[in-house]
Parts: C-alpha cells; sequence; structure tokens
DNA sequence: TAATATTTAATCTCGTGCGATTGATTGTAG
DNA sequence: CTACAATCAATCGCACGAGATTAAATATTA
C-alpha cells in the first residue's frame, strides 16, 4: 500500500526544522552571550557596529533584516549597557544615527572566541556549511525580492 | 594583500542567515495563514494536531520543541478560536489533553493549498530542499542532544 | 511658495519564546 | 505509610518581532 504523501505533515514540511534550528541555535548562543550580557539579536547587532562604526537605524535593519520597532528598543538597551550612542542627525533629523562606544569596541575581544565555541557546538562539516550558507541567502533574496523593503 | 577571514563579521556568519531566513518565511506563510486566522506557530500546532487527535501537552512540545509556557497561552488561544479542546487526564491529573474539536478538522481543508502556495514563494530547487531539510535536522539533532530534554 | 507626499524613528498592540518559579499531583525510598 | 523527589501545566518577567499608526522632518509637486 502506498502511503500518499501528505503535505501538511510535519515531518513534511521544509519550513518547520529551518524554524526549529533557528530556535535551537540562539538556545546554543545563551550560554556564551551570557557572558557578555548580550542577547542574540543584541550580539548580531553588536556585530554590524562593530563593522560600521556608524550607521543610521534603517541601515542597521537593512542588515539585519529588522526595522524601527524591534531595534529602538533594542538600541535602547544597548546604550544602557554602553556599547553604543545614539543621537539624531544634525543634516536630517529624522535619522537616529548609532556609533559604536569604547565600552562596545572592547566587547569584541570578549567576543572573539564565541563563533569558534559555537560552531564547535553545532558540529557542521565544512561542505554542508558552505551549502547550507548558499541555499540559505537563496531563499532570503527570493523572499525579500517578493516582499520588497530590502 | 590577503584580507584576513574574520570570524565575528554578519556574512561569514552560518547562523545568522539561518535566523534571518526563518523569519522571512514565517513572513511570506502570513497571508496565507491570515486567510485561517492562525499564527505560524498555531499553525505548525494545528499540524500536529490533525496528525495525532490527542495529545497531551508535553507531547505537543516534544513535537515542536516547545514548552508549556509557550503552549499553554498558544492552546488557550487556539481553544477560544474553537480549533482545539482542553482537559485534565483523569489518570493523571498532572496531564492536560488537547484534543481536535469539528472545526479544527474542518479548518485542515481549508489549509490544504497552503504548503503548495508556500512553496512557490520559495521557489527551492528539490534537490537544495532535500539536502537543507537533512542538514536541518542533522543540526537539529546534534544540538537537542547536547541540551538535552528532547 | 504652499499643499501634498514621502521618509524616518518611535510607539502601540499582540503573540511568541525562554528561563525561572509555583503548585498540584504522582512516584519513590526509607 | 510517610517524607522526599520527580513530573506536569501554569505563571511571571523579559526581550524580541511584526503590523499598524503617529509625529516630525524633508522632499516633491502644483
Amino acid at each position: 500500500m502506498a502511503v500518499p504523501f501528505d503535505p501538511l505533515k510535519l515531518e513534511n514540511q521544509i519550513c518547520f526544522p529551518l524554524y526549529a534550528c533557528a530556535k535551537e541555535i540562539v538556545k546554543a548562543y545563551k550560554p556564551y552571550l551570557d557572558e557578555l550580557d548580550l542577547t542574540y539579536t543584541q550580539y548580531i547587532t553588536m556585530m554590524v557596529m562593530w563593522e560600521h562604526k556608524e550607521l543610521r537605524v534603517k541601515e542597521v535593519g537593512k542588515y539585519l533584516y529588522l526595522d524601527s520597532s524591534t531595534l529602538t528598543p533594542l538600541l535602547k538597551r544597548l546604550e544602557e549597557k554602553g556599547y553604543v550612542a545614539r543621537r539624531r542627525s544634525t543634516e536630517d533629523e529624522r535619522d537616529l544615527i548609532v556609533s559604536i562606544t569604547d565600552a562596545g569596541t572592547a566587547l569584541r575581544e570578549k567576543a572573539r572566541t564565541v563563533p569558534a565555541r559555537l560552531a564547535a557546538c553545532v558540529e557542521l562539516e565544512p561542505q554542508k556549511a558552505a551549502e547550507l550558507y548558499q541555499t540559505l541567502y537563496q531563499i532570503i533574496g527570493t523572499l525579500t525580492k517578493k516582499q520588497g523593503k530590502f
């Protein structure tokens, strides 16, 4: 008896393992990020700030696929921790400029070992990691093109 | 000049595209799930209920990698919508048994076209989808084994 | 220039998610 | 049998994340 393929079964979903995997990875980061007093979203925000030093909220959002409703409170928390500074642009008062502080730059040193420690947790072969990376960005590209905004 | 590989750059992360991709996919589901008056998490919960008809909260959580702090309010919302029923087990009063209702079963018909419509959005080649599926479950397996609970 | 449209960060509401705790129930060991 | 441990769902606090709206500033157009 052939069992018909059921597209509404959880095990036949491609999106569910993606959703679950993302959650489990964020969970895996937690012990390492706790040492830095950062959540995962704050961590990737700091990554963007470490690289660019100074960005408008809009630009941070473009890198992270997040909008101001998420970023505004998050950046305020990072400001409270002393890792970033927030000020209005003088050229265009609509823009809020986020810049890295010395403490923020210093935090980068503490974070240096995080990627390797996380990678050790995930134990993914380089070949598969590369394929995964390519496929994920392909999907992101397809979806964000359709949804506009990015 | 060789540019040194920087593991703290966003573009060198494997976890970030996973996180971003999961979010974009949930966003892509939205228009289709709006028709069913379900969020994504409610949708996958219904998927589990369509398949198993009756489960303890603990078991639902085992399938979805969620615990009662997320599921209890979510299941109450599904109960309000009339898609599931909640009752205490008589054999073990600690267990709460979730069961699908007729309205919940009927909803499955309305949901039938969702997977195909979403797949059309994502536009992923079957070969890549299969690899992605395998890799994601491999990672989930590695992480959940380490983190216990599952 | 004056009215209108656009852009931007911020705010509000709702629904997850997670860690930690609580309280009730059941299982277990002395 | 009784103290103790384990197992549940539920609750609480906090931090996202998205959609919708707001208010201010800037750009565009009539």
